[in-house]
DNA sequence: AATTGATTTAACCATATAGTTAAAACACTT
DNA sequence: AAGTGTTTTAACTATATGGTTAAATCAATT
């Protein structure tokens, strides 16, 4: 073997994750992704046959930590305000890393839906225990969410809107001032969840 | 002049609509466009001299339609809940009926954030008037709501994102069934109307 | 009939880009 | 030193694509 100076293949996912994510699947150019790891067109051949291997690499993984994170979150928690709490700070705070990451993904799920499904088929989300959970302990309290479709929809929204459509919010509320924008976000999580317990369970919770 | 048939200019424009919409900027091709609009790539070019002008007109008068709406229900309704009404069955309206909108401004504003701040800001959309409405009438009624921004943007989110992140949706909670999903969207309006009046007014009002 | 603008045809140019190839250089192992 | 897999270099192919051009055609106006 030979100057293996860092794994090769890693800078290569990494730098692809940065100019798929950046320009999506049409926008990213191979050149630029080589230049990106430092290498060359030939080396990043090398490593991964083709764009499109190398994207399905990229937007499989991607799309794999958002699903980790659900069931990580979901299977630690028993309780229903336990998982909005757990998950609104969770999903909020990743997204926050990795801004571009909600617009990416969304952008290439409506370019080849069916794939998507298929990973999260495959994923083991167990969507029905999520429905169950929260009819349990819904029933009772609430006028407002008859359906718990209605409310995990509602959570995802709140939680990843935001992030997507950061120009108009920061441009149009904030003056395009970044900062408001970034103070805006850091009260998000706590908004959501106050949110939701009052729709939930009829008063502020925590 | 000649074989003007119909209106050759928004046949175009109609066509350039339909495959940016469903391809991006950057996935589009000017055949495509020429073949959707019954016409040669010659006369496209005749009458848009480059894909990027056509695009511009597109997206300019896409997101005007946005802007437009928002304005006339912002205009013609006087008091919060009034405006939480029109708003979100006009919003959800028009989604529903170009459902791919949502996802083709929200991908262009990443590409090109500067442009739409732009768009927004000459298109006379008066936010200062909106923040003070929903100041004025939440104040002295809840403690979910302690800044209006996050209100406006609650209620955004809830509209828009079911939309763009339909695959998604459609796949994991209705198995791929796009009759349930479209009875799940019949039912969005509703559902938030009563979320929003409840977190507003803290009861479920209409 | 002559003019004019709209439209087609079809070839063409320039460029960008994905992907290939072959040879050489390199670094590490044996 | 020989061998092995990695990396570079650099040229190359093939193709797609945006855009152009020139000539012809067509339909309406004058």
């Amino acid at each position: 073997m030979a100057k293996k100076q860092k794994n090769t293949e890693d800078r290569i996912i990494l730098a692809a994750r940065k100019v798929f994510i950046a320009k999506g699947m049409d926008g990213a150019r191979m050149q630029e992704i080589a230049d990106e790891a430092q290498i060359n067109k030939a080396l990043l051949h090398y490593y991964f046959r083709s764009k499109g291997k190398l994207f399905d690499r990229v937007f499989t993984e991607t799309i794999g930590e958002l699903i980790d994170l659900l069931n990580e979150v979901f299977l630690t928690t028993n309780e229903f305000s336990q998982f909005i709490n757990h998950f609104v700070r969770a999903y909020i705070g990743l997204i926050q890393k990795k801004p571009f990451i909600a617009n990416f993904v969304l952008h290439e799920l409506n370019r080849n839906p069916s794939r998507i499904v298929e990973l999260i088929g495959t994923s083991g989300m167990d969507k029905t225990r999520m429905v169950a959970m929260i009819s349990k302990e819904t029933r009772p309290l609430t006028q407002v969410v008859t359906d718990p479709v209605h409310l995990i929809v509602d959570i995802l929204s709140l939680c990843i809107f935001p992030f997507v459509a950061r120009p108009i919010i920061q441009g149009v509320f904030f003056d395009d001032d970044h900062q408001a924008y970034d103070s805006f976000i850091s009260q998000r999580a706590d908004h959501i969840i106050e949110l939701v317990n009052h729709i939930v369970f009829e008063n502020p919770s925590i």
